[in-house]
RNA sequence: CGGGGCGUAGUGCAACGGUAGCACGAGUCCUUUGGGAGGAUUUAAUCCCGGUUCAAAUCCGGGCGCCCCGACCA
């Protein structure tokens, strides 16, 4: 019983068939999130933030780079805007919070109750594609007004049915970009630039291989023409969407009226995108890589590269250890432009050990007597516990080259998996039973019908995640209908 | 919004309608210290309102909250 309670308490192990609770272990081990007074929403702590600040800082690069800016817009949009767009309005009208009331007072009760009625509405944003391109009408008069690239960093509120931390939380922090162009193609060819951006940072920051493609009818954002999307395969085989990017068309600029002049005088509407990833992906990056003793990280999202713990407490050396340990620490950190934390609480080394094993900080760096005599340190990896000894002189040198390494393994893994997990199926028979009895993606054929999309949803829980965009050309048959079809589409259960 | 489950020290669990207990944590002291250490000692709890009863953590009614599973979704 002693044995049951301690384990219960101390071990973090995932669990294929309760993978929720796993997850939220492996949250709570890593000190990352916790739950807020609000239904459904997330109260991220500082270790957690960490990783949103790269996502922010790493994007903020990039976008700058496609001549993006950055600005702000209102947290709270009339309501009105929100009926201008048919589809948009349709997707988004049941999941928006109302403000209808600006002031409280006494119920006489104790209590208080709302006062003060708005004649006109408002909304907390759930996406701001309205407000923005009201701005956007008043922004744009000329073709040389054009293109405008806006993105914002904000919160976002959607009163979600079920809620999952970091997956669905009701509030989120995203970045959501905004662009009008001239012509059709420059907007589709910016949104597949977006596209390719999410691409490269979830795959080279993050360790994690994505299928890029385009979404069908059914999945697309509400007032879109088009959706791209990069859909990750999680440990248990789950897709999640970890970033989109829409073709807007001209819906919203025909709805909010941004119009332009253009070289010959003529009036048009301009053509627009959108496209965002959110914190989400904090989620995306924890169920990818963590293994049964909490958080995995891949060294470019790990705020903390290296720690070193001084061991050999109680002996006689352990005065000079923390002084070198120490020392060393602060070198390390010069010579390599890289956060290493130096861990000198009073606690067991082997303590200090799983603490930074659980919140995945991807190298080790243990310094003790028997270090100190030989000139030596030892480096323990997060991802598979090789150690190894290093001399001093090398530590800067050895150091990146192990972070290097342990970014390549994460993602040939994280890519292993899904390799082995994603399964060509063609007849009905098989993807019935292939989706039910393994984890993971399956490639199928599909006639393009929305009807047989719905079907297959309504039987089989999965969903199309993707039109791959570099998929082969290849004549086959429906796996519900049987009809023609020219390519295999990607089908998986999601988050 | 439908279906199911659960509310007891900070955390995880116990207690037939009859003295609320165990483990972990936290505090203090001693011994330890190259992978979650040992001993001594201290600390702290029945979600809210009502009912039944000599007696309620336990039974009943209502409320509130949380978790899981669906529908919805980044």
């Amino acid at each position: 019983m002693d044995d049951d309670s301690k384990n219960i308490q101390k071990k973090i192990t995932p669990r294929a068939e309760d993978y929720s609770k796993w997850y939220s272990d492996v949250i709570d081990a890593a000190d990352i999130a916790d739950n807020s007074a609000v239904r459904g929403c997330m109260i991220i702590k500082p270790y957690g933030y960490a990783l949103w600040e790269k996502i922010h800082t790493i994007f903020d690069e990039k976008f700058k780079k496609l001549g993006v800016s950055n600005a702000y817009f209102p947290l709270l949009i009339p309501q009105s805007f929100l009926a201008k767009e048919a589809k948009h309005v349709e997707g988004f009208a049941k999941e928006v919070a109302v403000v209808t009331h600006h002031r409280l007072e006494s119920d006489g009760k104790g209590g208080l109750k709302p006062a003060g009625e708005l004649s006109d509405p408002l909304i907390i944003r759930p996406t701001s594609e309205t407000i923005i391109y009201d701005a956007f009408s008043r922004w744009i008069c000329s073709y040389r007004d054009l293109p405008l690239l806006i993105n914002q960093w904000a919160n976002v509120l959607r009163w979600e049915m079920r809620t999952r931390p970091f997956l669905r939380t009701t509030e989120f922090l995203w970045q959501e970009g905004h662009t009008a162009h001239r012509t059709s193609q420059e907007a589709a060819e910016f949104a597949s630039k977006i596209i390719n951006e999410y691409k490269d940072f979830v795959e080279q920051d993050m360790a994690l291989p994505v299928i890029a493609g385009y979404k069908s009818e059914s999945e697309r954002f509400a007032g879109a023409d088009q959706t791209l999307c990069i859909e990750a395969m999680m440990q248990d085989g789950k897709a999640l969407q970890a970033g989109t990017s829409h073709m807007l068309g001209q819906n919203f600029a025909k709805a909010f009226n941004v119009s332009f002049t253009d070289e010959k005088g003529k009036p048009n509407f301009a053509w627009q995108t959108s496209w965002g990833v959110s914190t989400r992906l904090i989620g995306a990056l924890i169920m990818a890589h963590s293994d049964d003793k909490g958080l995995v990280l891949p060294p470019k999202m790990a705020s903390i590269s290296a720690v070193v713990v001084p061991v050999g407490q109680g002996t006689a050396e352990y005065d000079n250890v923390l002084k070198y340990a120490k020392e060393f620490a602060q070198r390390l950190e010069s010579e390599t432009g890289l956060a290493v934390k130096f861990d000198d609480r009073e606690l067991r080394s082997g303590e200090k050990y799983f603490y930074w094993e659980k919140r995945g900080v991807p190298v080790r760096i243990e310094i003790g007597p028997r270090d100190l005599a030989k000139k030596s340190v030892v480096y323990v990896r997060r991802d598979n516990g090789q150690k190894s000894f290093v001399a001093e002189a090398d530590a800067a040198i050895k150091l990146k080259e192990l972070l290097a390494d342990i970014q390549t393994s994460l993602f040939e893994k994280a890519a292993k998996f899904r390799k082995d997990n994603l399964r060509p199926v063609d007849s009905w028979g098989d993807f019935k039973q292939t989706i039910d009895a393994k984890p993971g993606f399956i490639k199928a054929h599909w006639c393009g019908g929305a009807e047989c999309e719905a079907k297959i949803k309504e039987e089989t829980m999965a969903t199309i995640r993707c039109i791959p965009f570099d998929v082969e050309a290849e004549a086959g048959k429906c796996v519900f209908c049987g009809k023609k079809s020219n390519n295999r589409v990607i089908f998986a259960k999601a988050y």
